[in-house]
DNA sequence: TTGGATGATTCCTG
DNA sequence: CAGGAATCATCCAA
């Protein structure tokens, strides 16, 4: 679709850059006139002189056949007898389908139709800022060698982020062509990332991330931490690690792969810590490789690993589940989960995951980094003793074994005899554990042990401030059983210091015989609700208190989506606040009011009272086929799990009501006024209802951009198709309609006059 | 300019 | 078809 680098240097043959720009700015020239005040019009348009650029066009155009000429046909109709010359020529056609038309000719391959086609429309305020027109004029002015006009329109706007990738790389191209034609000679590799170096991304067309190699950083990380966990990845774990990466199956397999093999050969490729700054990495690619060959994932029967550590007199006990790498040169911190009755201070992090010594904590095989504090805060204390329990509660990613190894576990640490306690009022740190990072623990409740070892339980709430990972804020004059229901879930939290913000955490009031909590001890949180955003991002919900106990949630493959406890009061107060932009992420932590993309207030509350709960079945078939929820400890867990297309669908219905009459209509009317009615409405146009319509329309699509990624997602919910539509600005909605529009550009002209001639006065009336 | 880091590719094997 | 090994091309910091 691009025109090539050595398209343009054929075009503009050995003429100057500046020479070769003169030059197409008076053979093209008028490509861009009109359309966007930043880049000069070579033929500026004067008001009502669509007529002239209709001729001029038709003299050279040399295809004149097509949308371009019928379009200019009826702006110069309209700008001739329906506005006076000083007014602005109205547009035939809606943004909308101006934008359909250049999508379609984008796609189409033709360029040089296409700036005929650009330079045709008429001056309007409609169409400034109009994305598919800048980048249209961007492309074409690539194409045609106008760097400068492009560098202007590329910095001009920002972008939607759909766009960057094809931006970025008419960007890149158009610098590296400069350049080959100013030195005379192709660009080598070097050559090539001098210019980058010298000619960064504007923001208009990058979303700023950091990308090393190709990949970016958080992709990176993403990857990393499922190698930690797991080094040979199946299938399914590939594809979802795939997805939430944004990059393809066979990159995440070559990156395995390439993992594995310079793990093999730590010599030869001199592998050193990886950026992560956490040479635990390395430690753990470098030893006990003959563990990490290949193998299913065990059962519950061998879960537990006993491991000996080098730098510990005694033995650790570790849950080792999956392929989960142990590492422990330390003593390790484990919330919600196993067992390690390890003498220092062993703290476990839901059971399946990590932890290592010597740079940071793991959680749930995350890396915590060093300027990350684990603070353990409860409230008060009052003497919320639980001798028990351990609750599960691993949102995401854990596996069906998880679970069962967790049960082995928590039976046996049930079982256990010795129970420590630990002073509320001083907070324990767990030397060796984790040089720089802190973790406190105030008020925690150590409970159960194995083998002579402690398990801890957190009675309390649990805060992990944001350089740490959890925040619960405490809401109650009694102590509050977590009974280390943290649930960190393995590939959400990120190793470094955007980790803090993405993970989630499920703070339920279980126990683990199954019984409930009195509501003393349990309606502290009514109507907290802890999000998390993640970059994968799941949000949980945990309500507590309502009798019942909460059980485990699990959803494989959640990437976007919210987790509904039981019995979620959303009625009460609850105000749901979820900063799912896996973009910005870094700085909200998990503090729950922080920056909200979705502000669900109760008037659009998904009724969530009891009686109500989000039946998954219904919202998404998917999720009855999916994993499903399991329980390990208490036995009338019900909890709703949203997959991420019903939470888009949630989000816009929430953003769409009172809009969706304008919304949903538009959108038959952007797609469904080629057809022959239209012909049989020409003459009822109507400019003003046209534009107030367009705005209106704009501002549904504003409203809606926010959760546009959440459109797209959805759209592999046939269920959410047509909400999807609503996204007229989306490409991946213009697929459609270009389609169609090139079906009709192809073939009949009379066609694309039917195009001009919407009447979207009758689309109102439809409305 | 250099050399390590890294993603991708090819070939082979089970 | 996935994994391992070797290799290539490119990236990127020093």
């Amino acid at each position: 679709m691009i025109a090539s680098a050595a398209d343009i240097k054929q075009e503009n043959g050995m003429e100057s850059a500046s020479e070769g720009q003169e030059a197409h700015r008076e053979v093209a020239g008028g490509a861009a006139a009109g359309l966007s005040p930043p880049a000069p019009a070579p033929f500026p348009l004067e008001p009502g002189d669509a007529a002239a650029a209709s001729r001029v066009s038709r003299e050279e155009g040399a295809a004149a056949a097509g949308a371009a000429d019928q379009v200019q046909l009826h702006s110069e109709l309209l700008g001739r007898h329906q506005h006076p010359a000083s007014a602005q020529p109205p547009l035939a056609f809606s943004p909308d389908h101006v934008a359909c038309v250049c999508e379609a000719l984008q796609q189409g391959g033709n360029l040089d139709r296409l700036a005929r086609f650009l330079w045709s429309l008429p001056q309007s305020d409609l169409l400034r800022g109009n994305e598919s027109l800048l980048k249209a004029r961007a492309l074409v002015a690539f194409h045609q060698g106008i760097y400068p006009e492009l560098y202007s329109i590329l910095e001009s706007h920002s972008f939607e982020s759909a766009n960057h990738p094809l931006l970025q790389q008419l960007w890149y191209k158009a610098r590296y062509t400069e350049a080959e034609r100013a030195r005379g000679r192709p660009l080598g590799a070097v050559d090539k990332y001098r210019l980058r170096r010298k000619f960064p991304l504007p923001r208009t067309i990058w979303d700023g991330e950091e990308t090393v190699y190709c990949f970016k950083e958080k992709s990176r990380n993403a990857l990393k931490e499922l190698y930690k966990q797991n080094r040979y990845p199946s299938p399914a774990e590939k594809r979802h690690l795939a997805k939430i990466t944004g990059l393809s199956l066979t990159q995440v397999s070559n990156w395995f792969k390439n993992r594995r093999q310079r793990d093999r050969n730590p010599s030869e490729t001199q592998s050193k810590s990886e950026s992560d700054g956490n040479p635990s990495t390395e430690d753990e690619s470098s030893k006990g490789h003959e563990d990490l060959s290949p193998h299913p994932i065990p059962g519950a029967s061998d879960a537990v690993t006993n491991l000996s550590l080098s730098s510990h007199m005694e033995p650790v006990y570790m849950q080792q589940i999956g392929n989960a790498k142990i590492s422990l040169s330390s003593s390790g911190v484990l919330l919600n989960g196993s067992l390690v009755p390890a003498s220092t201070s062993p703290v476990f992090l839901n059971g399946n995951s990590f932890i290592q010594g010597h740079n940071g904590v793991i959680l749930n095989g995350l890396n915590v980094g060093n300027t990350q504090t684990v603070s353990l805060n409860p409230s008060k204390m009052s003497s919320n003793i639980v001798s028990n329990g351990i609750a599960m509660t691993d949102i995401l990613g854990s596996t069906s074994q998880d679970v069962k190894e967790f049960k082995v576990l928590q039976s046996s640490a049930v079982n256990s005899a010795a129970t420590t306690s630990y002073s509320p009022s001083a907070p324990v740190t767990f030397p060796g554990l984790i040089p720089c990072t802190e973790v406190k623990r105030e008020g925690i409740q150590t409970v159960a042990s194995q083998d002579g070892g402690s398990v801890v339980t957190f009675t309390t709430p649990v805060q992990i401030n944001q350089y740490g990972i959890v925040q619960i804020p405490n809401s109650g004059a009694n102590g509050q059983f977590l009974n280390g229901s943290i649930g960190f879930s393995p590939l959400q939290l990120p190793p470094v210091s955007v980790a803090a913000s993405q993970g989630n955490i499920s703070v339920n009031p279980s126990t683990s015989d199954g019984s409930t909590f009195t509501s003393e001890s349990t309606t502290v949180q009514h109507g907290k609700l802890f999000l998390s955003p993640l970059a994968p991002s799941a949000v949980v919900y945990t309500v507590p208190n309502s009798g019942q106990t909460v059980g485990a949630v699990k959803q494989e493959g959640l990437e976007r989506g919210l987790v509904f406890s039981q019995l979620m009061p959303v009625n009460h107060n609850a105000q749901v606040n979820a900063n799912l932009s896996s973009e910005d992420i870094s700085g909200s932590g998990l503090h729950p009011l922080a920056s909200s993309l979705v502000n669900v207030s109760p008037a659009h509350s998904f009724s969530l009272s009891p009686p109500t709960l989000l039946n998954p079945t219904e919202l998404n078939p998917d999720i009855a086929e999916s994993q499903p929820m399991s329980a390990p400890v208490a036995s009338k867990s019900t909890v709703t799990s949203v997959s991420n297309t019903n939470y888009a669908t949630l989000q816009n219905c929430s953003l769409i009501t009172g809009q969706e009459l304008l919304s949903v209509p538009m959108t038959q009317a952007a797609l469904g006024e080629i057809v022959p009615t239209a012909e049989e409405q020409v003459g009822h146009a109507s400019p003003a209802v046209h534009q107030d319509f367009v705005r209106e329309h704009r501002l549904v699509l504003q409203s809606v951009a926010n959760i546009k990624e959440n459109f797209l997602r959805s759209s592999e919910n046939k269920a959410t198709n047509n909400l999807m539509m609503l996204d007229s600005k989306s490409k991946y909605v213009l697929d459609g309609m270009v389609e169609t529009v090139c079906e009709e550009l192809g073939t009949d002209k009379k066609e694309l006059a039917k195009l001009q001639t919407v009447q979207l006065d009758e689309d109102m009336q439809d409305l």
